[in-house]
RNA sequence: CGAGAAGUAGCACAAUUUGGUAGUGCACUACAUUUGGGAUGUAGGGGUUGCAGGUUCAAGUCCUGUCUUCUCGACCA
């Protein structure tokens, strides 16, 4: 018996991922260019995920809703500047059954009018806000390119909506959803993420501004990882929402919103995965250990069930009669955190061993400390995780202090550049039409200490250039 | 969307050059024996060769279109 053949990371990373893709069987292919199928290990990943952010949203007064999947060709209009940055990108129904339809539908590409659509009837005091609404969906988005989990054209996510009283309280909800978005995917996703503002060429469709979290894969190459928007109230006043304040006087409410979708599980993937497969940070991880029986005597039978009844955590047991390197390679393929092999000779001694996914390293545990051992290791190896992921990263940002050093870097080291910037979109542009790398995110915690590299005038901001998924 | 490559069972491939009964390994099913890093034996099941046309007595094989996947580029909040 064989698991599918990983390619080596290094090797073809490319290759690499759609390899652990399949092997871990998290998806498989659809007759549909960028329609994928997210089979159960992957959906059981997406499902934990689901729990701890919706729990989250909760907790902050979110409610979910669900809209309309269609927006009338008329509504998409409402908005100019949001209208021409999706009309390139959105599928549409021009059919009913056999009859034409009088009006085209789009198929959602993001939720913004048919929330705002509904907002204009729901809000007419100050009363009725902030509305905090959230909604699980998935949406669509005609996508020439398509990988797995990073660029598809149905895509599965979570889109808040937020209506408040005041800029100040809109402002920061963009901002508090952002840190929710960056601390889940630190800590629960391991993911050493960089936050920071889209330049006013990358930013959202509509938005004043876009807040984004960037990640970096294994090899150097970005993934844009969750935006919160703000929007100001224009939106709000190209769709006549407007509601009497405290003072009895006719306002037009401030809007957020804010996404994240199944690309995070790419981002694992990228982050994590080795030339086993899979690796997956322990708080996400769907199953947190496997058992594995090695022989079938009634001795070690009784110490599997033993440690099964100890355990605190969702675990799995491995009884069938496939050999157990088979089983050890399988276990490592799917990215389980924790392997607890029971077998005769450790039995002996009243161990059994313990295998961490993340460092392959067999540690030999006692039987009756199984409970504690595990949760321990179950905590080292989410704190590890992160901090190699973290060293890796740190180890591919850059500073380029002219623009020689810029394209000297962006050339031969895959990674992130810092450097000052005027603020301008030409010296954006000329970056990204020379080198290829595009702004990441403008920082906001590290001021300009310098002049633009490339026209040479007052640098206004600290910037991350670099090449994206 | 442009250039290139590829599609034969779940996966990897053979048969295509020279048109003539679609095959192998792994995976799958049953039973037995096995079990500390990808087990072994025996017996089975699975295919309108991506799809649609065309040429031909005959097409996996030749021709046209189309869809999907991969690579590079363009596009991408």
């Amino acid at each position: 018996m064989k698991l599918t053949k990983i390619t080596s990371r290094d090797e073809d990373f490319a290759k690499w991922y759609t390899d652990v893709c399949m092997a871990a069987n998290l998806v498989s292919y659809s007759n549909i260019k960028g329609s994928m199928i997210i089979c159960p290990n992957g959906y059981a990943i997406w499902e934990e995920i689901q729990k701890i952010m919706d729990a989250e949203f909760k907790k902050l007064g979110h409610q979910n809703v669900q809209m309309p999947l269609f927006i009338p060709e008329s509504l998409l209009n409402v908005e100019k500047e949001h209208v021409e940055g999706f009309a390139p990108e959105v599928a549409w129904v021009t059919h009913g059954g056999d009859e034409k339809l009088e009006e085209r539908l789009c198929v959602r590409p993001t939720s913004e009018v048919l929330f705002c659509d509904y907002y204009k009837n729901v809000i007419k005091s100050y009363r009725d806000l902030p509305k905090l609404y959230n909604q699980w969906c998935t949406i669509v988005r005609w996508e020439k390119t398509t990988r797995p989990f990073l660029r598809s054209r149905e895509i599965l996510w979570q889109e808040g909506h937020t209506m408040h009283e005041t800029e100040d309280e809109a402002i920061n909800e963009t901002l508090q959803m952002l840190h929710v978005y960056e601390d889940f995917q630190r800590n629960y996703l391991a993911l050493p993420v960089i936050v920071g503002l889209k330049t006013e060429k990358e930013k959202f469709a509509g938005a004043i501004k876009t807040y984004t979290i960037e990640a970096m894969m294994y090899d150097g190459v970005a993934l844009q990882n969750g935006t919160s928007h703000y929007f100001g109230n224009h939106f709000a006043k190209a769709f006549n929402i407007s509601f009497l304040d405290r003072d009895n006087k006719l306002q037009t409410p401030y809007q957020t919103s804010w996404g994240t979708t199944t690309r995070m599980i790419g981002a694992i993937i990228m982050t994590h995965g080795d030339d086993h497969g899979l690796v997956l940070p322990p708080k996400i991880a769907p199953t947190k250990v496997i058992i594995i029986p090695i022989g079938n005597d009634e001795k070690i039978q009784k110490t599997v069930n033993e440690i099964a009844k100890q355990l605190d955590v969702s675990f799995e047991i491995d009884n069938s009669n496939k050999s157990p390197g088979f089983k050890f390679s399988e276990s490592e393929v799917k990215g389980i955190p924790i392997r607890l092999e029971v077998g005769q000779r450790d039995l002996e001694n009243n161990e059994i061993t313990l295998v961490r996914r993340d460092t392959l390293e067999k540690i030999k545990i006692k039987v009756n400390e199984v409970k504690n051992e595990v949760e321990k290791y179950l905590e080292i190896i989410q704190k590890d995780m992160y901090n190699k992921a973290l060293a890796r990263r740190n180890s591919m940002l850059y500073t380029a202090n002219d623009y020689e050093e810029f394209k000297n870097i962006a050339q031969n080291k895959p990674g992130f550049i810092k450097i000052n910037w005027c603020g301008n979109e030409e010296c954006e542009t000329k970056i990204k039409d020379e080198t290829g790398l595009k702004s990441r995110c403008i920082l906001l915690d590290e001021e300009s200490d310098g002049n633009c590299i490339i026209c040479h005038k007052k640098g206004l901001h600290k910037i991350y250039f670099g090449k994206q998924y």
